[in-house]
DNA sequence: GACAAAATTGAAATCGATTTCTAAAACATT
DNA sequence: AATGTTTTAGAAATCGATTTCAATTTTGTC
């Protein structure tokens, strides 16, 4: 059977002095004699007791505790950001509570962001970080929209790589638009000039600056851009196979392909090769995100990586120190560069 | 600036009720007149109020917070328990504290986990989920057993596929050992006599029993099995990819290798393409785990796949049906399958 | 209509820490 | 020695919910 856990008045009554005592000794928040002190310490040594962080919290009106809420733990940029932020929290004495929204599995995207949401202010967090955002463009996204406004009454929120028209939170954003120019731009270099986008759902901002990226610089280099060449899908690997595959059967072929994320880009050169189109041989790929995705596939996978450790230490550091959030600041933007491996060729 | 959140109090004065009053309308315990359920249901909505769970917890003494403690959510074995995990306690109205221990990055493997071990008993968390146990033949991991140990007074612990000497907590076990048999089996059947096997660290009970199974079964039928073919590691893609240099640098070579996991598979995938070996012409592999990364790779790695739902719900199950934790099963042995793909071939 | 049984409700205690308030003790100053 | 100042430490209030207890009202039965 489970034993109670000891609680301060416990540790007060054996070492013969008040809980208000073993609190000071806890939280050193005031002066305590040297005498009292010692024995309230070997008492806590002698049970190994350890405060209740619950009472604590309800007390001192902060949970220690940082929610972060994201589509897609299996996809590694998410597991990545995530492990960045956690190494981080972990000094700051913050623990965080992890909510996968499964935002590529479900039909009704925003439901299960609604869901969490609710619970992560149920559970008085600290702050709240928001992955995958959208433009709300429906009904249902304005709705919950509105939701996150009203949550940002209570708790400070941070979103990481999207935006909702009308929540004016906090933003760290990875610059993809640069990213995808210098994707574009090193192809057009490589001598490209019929280049394809697969993946990625319009209506995701993140997708949505890419795409808009995309269509400006291959305006603007006066390249064509058949409109069978961007295939939207999701930012899985099927996804990517997918994608691959129709684009294959159009019967006039870009040189080369951008995808939304590595996994989408892993599937579009395994479809590739399953057809026997040689990559970069017949068509260059370049993937997104820079996760090891990219290193284990073969031909490595050019792509654009985020600055990882700068966006987690941003978006924490928002919750964290609530000094300056009256400031001017919503946006900070963070360099993402191009990383050539081996999947594109010169024309 | 921050709003203070409504409370029962603020609730019951604006509805003309007492806070006990609103109590039972909020979980339903008791009685209440429809005419009073209905004014303050009412207030309810009005506010959006949610009740406080720090509160709740306190009083009821739950959290309904699991902690789950892994070495590395960028492995997408962990990644993929995760998810089923949270999935599953999502419906049982339970949140989940990950914890990221990075076993592959510190020196101190226990460190971190003898940290969070501490954490999650201080936030009184309904249970804890270990992923990765050890065997304790070192002294720092016979201390951690001994903390183990002693959080078991206080919280269930579960620990999947890992085994500590003295811990005596439930665990949720995939049959690895079988799932090597399996591999050995296929291969054996391909003909192949020379078999080899990399990754993972000795001392880790996952890979100790693959260890174990692997030399039992290459003694069993007979099969010579050079020391060098051997080569412990980690368990990611750059261990994988030097395990398989420094094998096809010894003097003769294995026909098949098995790998730790899926990573260290893809990594010897790699390295022998580097080389110009052949995969699975001059040799085959076997991954472990059944993770996406055996599809994104060429040739698609054959590997054993866990069955991570199962595992999941079983362990979940084991912290929240208090029920039968008296009862005689101490440990759920749960099948797992060998995936052929395309990586391994006949001799 | 009288009495017992059941339903409804609020006051107060509770969970386990922190913090304010206040009293006593220790120390300093003249 | 008397007074003022600083330290130390306990009693009690507090955080926001739930729950026990007791009182009151409602309902049911003969």
């Amino acid at each position: 059977m489970l034993k109670k856990a000891r609680t301060v008045y416990d540790i007060a009554r054996e070492a013969g002095v008040s809980p208000a005592t073993v609190s000071r000794v806890l939280t050193g928040s005031a002066n305590v004699s040297a005498q009292k002190k010692e024995r309230v310490q070997s008492v806590i040594q002698k049970y190994n007791y350890k405060p209740n962080a619950i009472a604590r919290s309800l007390i001192k009106e902060e949970s220690k505790m940082i929610g972060l809420i994201l589509p897609d733990i299996t996809n590694p940029f998410f597991a990545e950001l995530f492990q960045q932020m956690e190494n981080y929290t972990l000094r700051l004495g913050y623990s965080i509570l992890l909510c996968n929204a499964m935002n590529d599995n479900y039909a009704n995207i925003t439901n299960l962001e609604s869901f969490y949401l609710k619970t992560l202010v149920e559970q008085h967090v600290d702050g709240i970080v928001l992955m995958g955002g959208r433009v709300n463009e429906s009904k249902t996204n304005r709705a919950h929209a509105q939701e996150v406004v009203e949550v940002m009454d209570h708790v400070p929120v941070v979103m990481i790589n999207g935006r909702m028209t009308g929540v004016d939170c906090y933003r760290v954003v990875s610059d993809e638009r640069d990213g995808l120019f210098q994707a574009i731009d090193y192809l057009y270099n490589l001598g490209h000039r019929k280049i394809g986008f697969i993946g990625g759902m319009k209506g995701i901002t993140s997708t949505d600056i890419k795409l808009r990226a995309f269509q400006s610089r291959v305006k603007e280099y006066g390249m064509t851009c058949e409109k069978g060449w961007v295939i939207p899908g999701t930012y899985s690997v099927g996804s990517g196979f997918d994608a691959m595959n129709q684009l294959l059967n159009s019967h006039e072929l870009p040189t080369a392909v951008l995808a939304v994320n590595d996994s989408v880009a892993a599937g579009a050169l395994k479809a590739a090769q399953k057809r026997g189109v040689s990559v970069p041989g017949d068509i260059s790929i370049v993937g997104f995100d820079g996760t090891y995705i990219t290193d284990i596939v073969t031909p490595e996978l050019t792509t654009v990586r985020h600055d990882y450790e700068s966006i987690a230490r941003a978006a924490i550091d928002d919750i964290v120190q609530k000094s300056d959030r009256t400031g001017a600041r919503r946006e900070l933007l963070l360099k993402s560069k191009l990383l050539i491996k081996e999947s594109c060729a010169p024309l």
